[in-house]
DNA sequence: AGATTCAGTTAGAGGCTATCACCGCAGCTA
DNA sequence: TAGCTGCGGTGATAGCCTCTAACTGAATCT
């Protein structure tokens, strides 16, 4: 977090009001979503007139996309810290809901309702699939379920370029891609409500859903 | 469709304008996504002058949480006349697909990403039940896997009033749950786009996951 | 020291939500 | 049928917003 001591004093400079904004603007989103967003009320909190930003951000898209960015960044950074530290598929669950906990609309910032016309960056589908590997991985990992391969694995055998070369078998590929659809089911739905009212641990559901991936 | 033939020739008027507006609305939601929609440009595309709609509806917060309300209907009518022809747990699988890729915008007003401060109100979360209760009786319906309750069928028996005195057994009402939360996991990431560029079929994953939900 | 670059400013165009005061007609009532 | 009332629609206006343009002053580079 405290490194960014390189450069001449101006780009030191810009980029750490670069960071102040995007401080500023996480906690805005955080608190009342990205749709609230505003170049000019993070330019007041910052004692700046609005017009100010534009020298860092082209607009309220870049800012956005840039959060976007960090969003993608750091979770694939957590997967890979927790993949390094010698978690198994049990443990990248657990981080997940961690990591989606503690900003829910962060999350949202990743896997929240798309806008129709916009498309990520290249960069940032590039570091989805760093996340996808990590999960991959701790799949491959896993022992083989008694049952052959199944009817979708088949399919998946002939349609795995998406993989990026990743030589798990697709059985391994089939659980990755479980892995991420059944516990971002139970996530999405806590974070945006669905549960509250429902007297049920959450906690609980998306441990049973990580139960019948392992066991199949 | 071509009811209200009722109330005065003010009120036919009022529900017919009404109507329009909900239409232009969806359109532009459809295009654009929620956060696009704009009174004053419906009213341009009507003809009509800004504030004329505030007659019709109190605010932007009004028309959209009536567009929600409409999408929670469309969904729980479609469960409920599907089921009413005989469809079964996977039926229901179907139906909820292709509800979903009709209209990813309506998909996301009910389950997309949600406003911090906003609560639903009251019926809303009414009609979801109603939806609910036709998932579980065809859960309900489906035979005994062989396997003994689980743990997480144990939590659930303690806390079971949100499914509104349904009488089903636990592992009904487990499955119902994993049967939206799995479902929903795929369909959202897939209407969110997150599987554009990896070739493999969506239909495929939706049809697996939905497999191992009846095996178990 | 002089030229240049860059952060920040004000002014302003154009869009939005929403409120207000006003007008004119449709529809109800005497 | 004549008149009153209420409703749909209007323009004006306030207060947000994004974003552009022209300008200023100071830090940096040569």
């Amino acid at each position: 977090m405290t490194q960014a001591r390189t450069g001449t004093p101006r780009e030191r400079y810009r980029d750490q009001v670069r960071a102040e904004i995007k401080e500023h603007a996480r906690e805005q989103i955080a608190t009342a979503g990205a749709s609230a967003l505003s170049l000019n009320a993070i330019a007041k909190r910052m004692g700046l007139s609005g017009p100010a930003l534009y020298r860092y951000f082209a607009g309220r898209d870049e800012l956005i996309t840039e959060l976007v960015r960090d969003a993608y960044r750091s979770l694939a950074d957590t997967f890979r810290a927790a993949a390094a530290s010698g978690a198994d598929l049990t443990g990248l669950a657990r981080t997940m809901r961690s990591w989606a906990l503690a900003d829910p609309q962060r999350y949202f910032l990743v896997f929240g309702t798309p806008v129709p016309g916009y498309h990520a960056p290249a960069d940032v589908t590039r570091i989805a699939s760093e996340t996808m590997a990590v999960i991959i991985d701790a799949c491959a990992a896993l022992p083989d379920e008694g049952d052959g391969p199944t009817a979708f694995d088949a399919h998946l055998d002939g349609h795995r370029q998406w993989a990026d070369g990743h030589p798990a078998s697709a059985a391994a590929l089939r659980r990755a891609l479980s892995f991420w659809t059944r516990l971002h089911g139970v996530l999405s739905l806590e974070l945006a409500g669905h549960f509250t009212g429902m007297s049920f641990d959450p906690a609980l559901l998306y441990a049973a859903e990580l139960d019948g991936l392992s066991a199949h």
